[in-house]
This record gives structure tokens, sequence and C-alpha cells, in this order.
DNA sequence: AGGAGTTTGTGAACGCGAGAACAAAATCTG
DNA sequence: CAGATTTTGTTCTCGCGTTCACAAACTCCT
């Protein structure tokens, strides 16, 4: 590993480990629960759902935590992940738009319980303000710059009808939010600096959908209808995106 | 392109190439919208939030479907898109677990207008059966295996809390299905040719944070309040899982 | 008709990620 | 204490996906 000319060159998390990491993390919870105090990396990954030498790969971008011979220590990894995510803090989020899919997302718990803090909810719907939703209060969307000013938030839900989804973005980075997830479908267009995450559920079902469609086309043309023919796929997709 | 081994050898469309489909599907769907009749890869592209290359190749697997010094015909590739992802027919859906989010995709009109139909909500609670949902009624858990027979059923949707989502996995599995959405966390595990695709809005939101404290990082070290020092990301994060 | 201009489809180069394999480091055993 | 055993951290190789760059193919204009 070359470091790379920059002076400090600190350390450069591959983007898909970084995406593998929360999925670790949700791992070494359970097994805490379980009452397990060290784990080998073989178990680990089998808990994630990866391979083992992804899993140590993975991990030794972030230092060298575990004990040859013996494993890792449950607690102390379990923070050490936490803090190279930056949840050992709580993030405060704010969601706009609260319709169907607002509502679900305001009454999930396992915001809370993962380092997450709604601490708005904006619709621009005037009928709506002043309801509350999981304790708290539906707010006027013009409210959103204050909110974000007075709470340091620096993530935002967009949970808007896809039309609107621009103009609720564009109003988020404007008020200082430059982390967003997106649940409308369709294209934000966002300043350098700030990340997009895009959760697309016709997305995942097309995708599902493609496969099918194969498996079926596999079978009838043959005459046989024979089992599995080529494997797909069977676990650990760990990677969102990618099914085999 | 050699042609594997295999006797048709068919057009293998690689798994990422799978994953954009559904975009330009969306994107050739609104340029229809805008009236649009004609359009450049370097157009659709943009629409699509991709490198326009990029688009070509994904396109190239489909076959020839462009004219050269002209462009693509709107309405013609998406049509052959939907045909290759299979969405020209409706998909039957059922969905399990009719809670917060059952509730919200229940009434979601975009399964609908997409090739997906919703034909059953199943919920384990009794309490919960009889109620409709966007006028579909909500059955126990058990009368699974005979909607899937009688419906031809291959796509399932998750939404019941993490313990359970293995067993109804298992359950949907046994009855014949051979797709499954899964929105509750953790690791699930199924036989071989069965896909599975995991949406876990916690992992979105803490690769997210990780990006957030970077940015924060790289800026207060240095004493200097500098402006995006290193470009994250801009847009077109058409692949699921990465950032930049 | 012929040349200029466009735009597709694809060959080739490159970089990143996955997995196998192994050396280093720790524990355990006798 | 020495050797066997376990398990990590890392190196190496391979394959996939992205992107560049360009020839082929089509249109338009004179
Ligand atoms: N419901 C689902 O399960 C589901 C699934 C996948 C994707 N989505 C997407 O999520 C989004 C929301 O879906 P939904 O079913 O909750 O829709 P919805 O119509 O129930 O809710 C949308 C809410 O956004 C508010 N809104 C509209 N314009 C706004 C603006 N400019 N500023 C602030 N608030 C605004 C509306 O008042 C409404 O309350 C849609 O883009 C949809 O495509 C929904
Ligand atoms: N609400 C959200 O916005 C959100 C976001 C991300 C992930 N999730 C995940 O989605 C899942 C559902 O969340 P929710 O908020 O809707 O929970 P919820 O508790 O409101 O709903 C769960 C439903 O599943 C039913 N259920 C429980 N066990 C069942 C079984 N064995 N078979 C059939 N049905 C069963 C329950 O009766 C209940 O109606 C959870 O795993 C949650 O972690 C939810």
């Amino acid at each position: 590993m070359t470091a790379r000319t920059s002076p400090e060159a600190a350390r450069e998390i591959p983007e898909a480990t970084v995406a593998r990491l929360p999925v670790y993390l949700r791992a070494l919870t359970s097994l805490t629960e379980a009452g397990t105090a060290t784990c080998s990396s073989e178990e680990l990954a089998a808990a994630a759902g990866v391979n083992s030498a992804k899993l140590r790969k993975d991990l030794s971008y972030l230092g060298s935590y575990g004990t040859r011979g013996v494993g890792y220590d449950v607690e102390y990894l379990r923070y050490q992940i936490a803090r190279e995510i930056g949840v050992t803090q709580d993030w405060p989020v704010v969601i706009v738009g609260i319709g169907n899919l607002g509502h679900a997302l305001a009454n999930y718990s396992g915001f809370r319980s993962r380092g997450f803090r709604v601490v708005a909810l904006l619709d621009a719907d005037a009928s709506r303000h002043g309801e509350l939703v999981a304790g708290v209060a539906v707010r006027p969307f013009d409210d959103l710059a204050a909110i974000v000013r007075d709470n340091d938030v620096a993530i935002g839900v967009i949970a808007t009808p896809a039309p609107a989804a621009q103009d609720v973005a564009d109003r988020m980075v404007e008020a200082g939010i430059s982390s967003i997830l997106n649940f409308a479908p369709g294209v934000l267009s966002v300043p350098e600096g700030v990340d997009v995450r895009k959760v697309d559920l016709s997305i995942e079902l097309q995708i599902l959908a493609y496969h099918e469609q194969r498996k079926a086309q596999q079978a009838r043309p043959d005459g046989s209808v024979d089992e599995v023919p080529v494997p797909l796929v069977e676990q650990g997709l760990v990677d969102q995106g990618r099914v085999s």
C-alpha cells in the first residue's frame, strides 16, 4: 500500500468497504446482544453474509484491531467501526414530505437506535402542519433554513413526490445540508461536495423482475423443467446493486 | 465479446448494466411525457445521470437499437428496455408485514404504473385481518401458499420486524417465491436460485454519516475553512452502493 | 453526388474490488 | 521452553466495470 503523495495520506477507505461497515456494525451488535465477547473473522463474516477474506481486508483499512490466533473483541471492534462511521455521536436529520412514506420513516424506531435523531418533519401542505408523528410536529417547509441553522443539520431525507424533489434538494443545499437521502424517483442534480444516495423501490423490483424472467426463459424453451440450471445467486449480496 | 462455450450463449447482460436499465427506462418515460420523439446518447445519459459512453455500452448489450448520426427513437427504445427487463407484462407481488412501512408500500401507486400488481397483503397479527389498504384486504400470513399458487406469484416483499424476516423468507421460498425484496435489517439466508435484494435505510444513512464526518474532519484540523478541498461526489451515482 | 458533420457501437486501456493463499503473530500444549 | 495450532493482516492475481477514443454508419447541405 504505497501512501499517496499527500502529506498525511490518512486512511482512505474504499467506497465498497464503507458500504459494508454498517453491515458489520449490525452483525457485531447482534453478537453483543447474544452475549458473545469474542469472535473470529470467519464467524463475523458469516453473520454479515460476506467472505471472511473480504471482511479482514475491510477491517484492515481501519487499523489492526484483532489478535492473531484469537480473533476480535466484539465490543471493542463495534466501537471502532461506530467511531469510523461517525455514529458514536447523534446526527440530526430532517425529513421533508410527510405523506405515506414520510409517516413510516418518522415512526421508524431504527433511526434513533442507530445514531440518528429526527429533529423536524416538514411538509408543504398546510393541512398537515401541527400534526404529531412519533412525538414530532409537522412544520411548514419554509422553516427549513432556520431548523438547519439552529440544529446543525447536515443530513436531509426527501420523501416528496418526484416533481418536487429537485426543488426540495436545492432548498436543502441552500440551507446548508450536505448529505441527502432521496426516496423520490429520478435524478437529483446537486453541487460538488454534496452527497446524494437514492433509494428506489421500483428499480429494485425491476431488477428482480429481470432475473425472474431469465429464470423462466431458461426453463421454458428447452422443454425440460430443470431445477436451477445456472446458479444465479445464493447469498451475501451485501453490495447494494449487485445480485450475483 | 467471445461467446461463452454454451450453445445459444444468448446475451448475458452484466449485473451492473441490469441495475441501470430501470434508470434508463424511467428517463425515457420522462422524455416521452415531455414529447421528445428522438434523443442522442448524450441527452439520455444526462437525463439518467450517467456517462454517455457507459450508456451506449449498456444499450449495446440489448442490441443495436440506435441510428448513427441520429440517435435513439425514444418510444422504441423504451419498449425494448421494458421487454428486456420483463415489465411489459404485470408481475404479481405479495407484501408481508402490514405495519408502518407495509402500509406505505401498499399505498404506493408507483407499483402499478411500473409493471407490478399487489395481489395480497399478509400479516400475522389477527387484529389487522380484513383491513382494506388501497383496496386490498389484509389476510392471514398462512394464506401465503394458496395465494402464491393461485396467482403465480414469483416476487415477495418482506416488511416485518427483523426477527420474523428469516421465517417469512423460508415460508415464501417454500411456497414457490423465487425473488424477495427485503426491508428488514439483517442477512437473509435463502437457497440457490432465489434472488434477494435488500433495502436498508439505516445503512444508507450511515454511509452518508461517514462521508459527512470526513468532510467535517477535513475542514477542522487545518484551521482553514476551505471550500470542498477534495471533490467527493457530484452527481450521477446511479450505481447503488457507490458514492463517488 | 460528394463532402462535412453527427452520433452510434465497440475495441482497448485502466483501475478497483474479490478472493486465494500465505507469512507473521499470538495462544495452547506437553 | 519448543513445537503445534489458530487466526489475523497482507500480498498477489484475476475478472469486472468504467472510460477513452475512434472507425463505421447515417444525415444534411451544397
Ligand atoms: N409510499 C411508498 O412506499 C414509496 C415507495 C417508494 C418510493 N416512494 C416515493 O416517495 C415519495 C413519497 O411517496 P408517498 O407515497 O409518501 O407520497 P405522498 O403523496 O403520500 O406524500 C408526499 C408528501 O410530500 C408533500 N409535499 C409535496 N410537495 C412538497 C414540497 N415541495 N415540499 C415539501 N413537501 C411537499 C405532500 O404534501 C405530501 O404530504 C414519492 O416520490 C414516491 O414516489 C414512495
Ligand atoms: N418504518 C420504516 O420507515 C422503516 C424503514 C426502514 C426499515 N424498516 C424495517 O421494516 C420493517 C417493518 O417496519 P415497520 O415500521 O413497518 O414495523 P411495524 O412493527 O410497524 O410492522 C411490522 C408488521 O409485521 C407484522 N408481522 C410481525 N411478524 C410477522 C410474521 N411472522 N409474519 C407476518 N407478519 C408479521 C406485524 O404484525 C406488523 O404489522 C422492520 O424490519 C423495520 O426495521 C422500516
